[in-house]
Order: structure tokens, then sequence, then C-alpha cells
DNA sequence: AAGCAAAAACCCCATC
DNA sequence: GATGGGGTTTTTGCTT
């Protein structure tokens, strides 16, 4: 038509990229479930896998956390 | 060391490649995040917006049936 | 001890007394799942009675503006 | 009416058992809300408080979970 | 408005 | 092959 209808048109446009997008994350999703198979293919059990990434992944933070409890329960407490 | 642990190696490589694509998948879960924020300045409900686009990812055939049932209840509620 | 620390007991009250709530708090939201267990045992979906539920819970007026603006986008993207 | 809609009655029965459940929840949390109050207005930090209550769950649990990471790392790389 | 905490939906697995 | 349960992710609502 010569008169699109521009909104309609922004809304669509908007949607598609985040379809597109979540396309995108769903592959990458998907090799990541490969590379578990093919790690329990190798003798390596995905669940244990899975706590060691966790722990990776939590021990900076929370070290940080423990320590700003530590500091906080003592300034709490008034024994700062 | 002359014989270098290869388990060890082996599962660390299945982690780090697993890590690597976790990254990746949290930078698109950005990108999509931002894409929600330029509608929401656009204008547009990112409520709604998810669930057009939740609408559009089921099959129509089971987007009716839920419809339906929805109804139904309501109907049993005098919602309608 | 003749002084007890007096900060350090009203702390430990305050976060004792939500403990407790939590814990009731929690309780309840089992007694909340096992309603839904027996309405699915019944045949009903829990799905769909979370958003019958959720709807109730809207004034009437937001209701029908959501479904209005829901109406307003499927028309624009032509999945009336 | 004399042939009351019966499933209609059991669907409406359990959906408003849940609502009440729900509204008892919500009154726990609103507790909850005060006590955290109360405290911030005895000179407590909520944000810390919930880290306190946060570590406290968390603890017993999570040394169960490190522990047994630890095992797993041994086993997973051949040295049990 | 931006991050944080709670609730809900989803998905995979194990089990019968 | 269905069915529940655990865990992960996603969404929503709240607080600052």
């Amino acid at each position: 038509m010569s008169e699109p209808n521009v909104a309609a048109d922004q809304l669509r446009l908007l949607i598609e990229r985040i379809e597109r997008l979540e396309e995108e994350k769903k592959g990458i999703g998907d090799d990541i479930k490969d590379v578990y198979l093919e790690a329990k293919a190798t003798g390596y059990d995905a669940k244990i896998m899975r706590q060691i990434i966790r722990l990776r992944k939590m021990q900076p933070h929370d070290r940080q956390e423990m320590e700003a409890i530590l500091q906080t329960y003592l300034a709490a407490l008034g024994m700062e």
C-alpha cells in the first residue's frame, strides 16, 4: 500500500528482532546441551559439571558477600 | 610435568567451552533486554510484547485450544 | 556474662521473627501447591487457573485496558 | 437453580480456596515487611539483614554442596 | 528507572 | 510412555 501503517511496521520490526535474538540464544543453548552430551559420552556427569560451573561462577561473588556480611555483622552489633 | 593429568585437562576443557557459550548466551540476553528498552522508549508495553511473542511461538491449534479453555473457565465463573 | 550484648540480642530476635514468618509463608505456599494438585487431579489445568486468578485480581478497568492494548498489537501484526 | 452447574461450582471453590490462601500468604509477607520496617527504625539495614538470613539458610546446604563437589571433583579427575 | 528479590513457567530427567 | 519432581530460566513486582 502507498500509506503503510508505520506504527504496525515498527512494532513488527521490534518483535522480529527479539524473535531473531531469541533464536540465536536458543541455538547457543543447544550448543551447550551438546557439550554436556559429549561430556556424558566421555563419562562425566552433567549434574556434577553444572555444580562445578556454578561454584566457579559463585566463588568470587560469594567470598565478597561473605566478607561484606562479616563487616556488617560487626557494625550492626556495634562492634566496629 | 611429563605425565599431565589428561582426564583433568579434558574436564577443564569441557567446562571452559560451556562457560564461554554461557557468556555468549548472556550477551544475547542483554541484547534482547536492550530491544525491550528501545521499544519501551518508543511507547510500547514490554509486558504485552512478551505476551505477543509467546502467542506467536505457539501453534495456532494449541493457541485456540488454550483460548477455548480459558473462555470455558471464565464462563464457569461468570466472568465473561 | 554481666553485660550482655543487647544490640546483638535485638538483631537476633528480629531475624528469628522473620525466619519464623518465612516458614509460615512457605507452609501456605505448600498448601496452595496442594490445591493446584487437587485441581489437576480433578481435570483442571493449573496454568489456566493461574491466569484466571491473575485476571480476577485486576481491576475491571485495567483488565479491559490491557485486553485492548493486546488486541491493538495483535491487529498491528495481522494476528487477529 | 435446582440443577446447579456442579463443575462450575467445583472450579469456583478451588479458585476461592487458592485466593484465600494467597491472601493469607500476602498477609504474612506484609508482616515480614513490618518487621523489616521496625528493624530499620531501630537502625538496622534491611538489605544486610536479608543477607544474613540468606546466609543462615544457605550455610548447611552450601557446605554440603561444597563437600559434594570436592568429592566429585576428585572422582571425576580419577583421583579417588 | 534500575537493580533486586519472589513467583511462575519451562524443561529435562528418572521412575514406574 | 506417562507422570511427578528438581532445577533452571524467565517474568513480574518492589524498593530505592
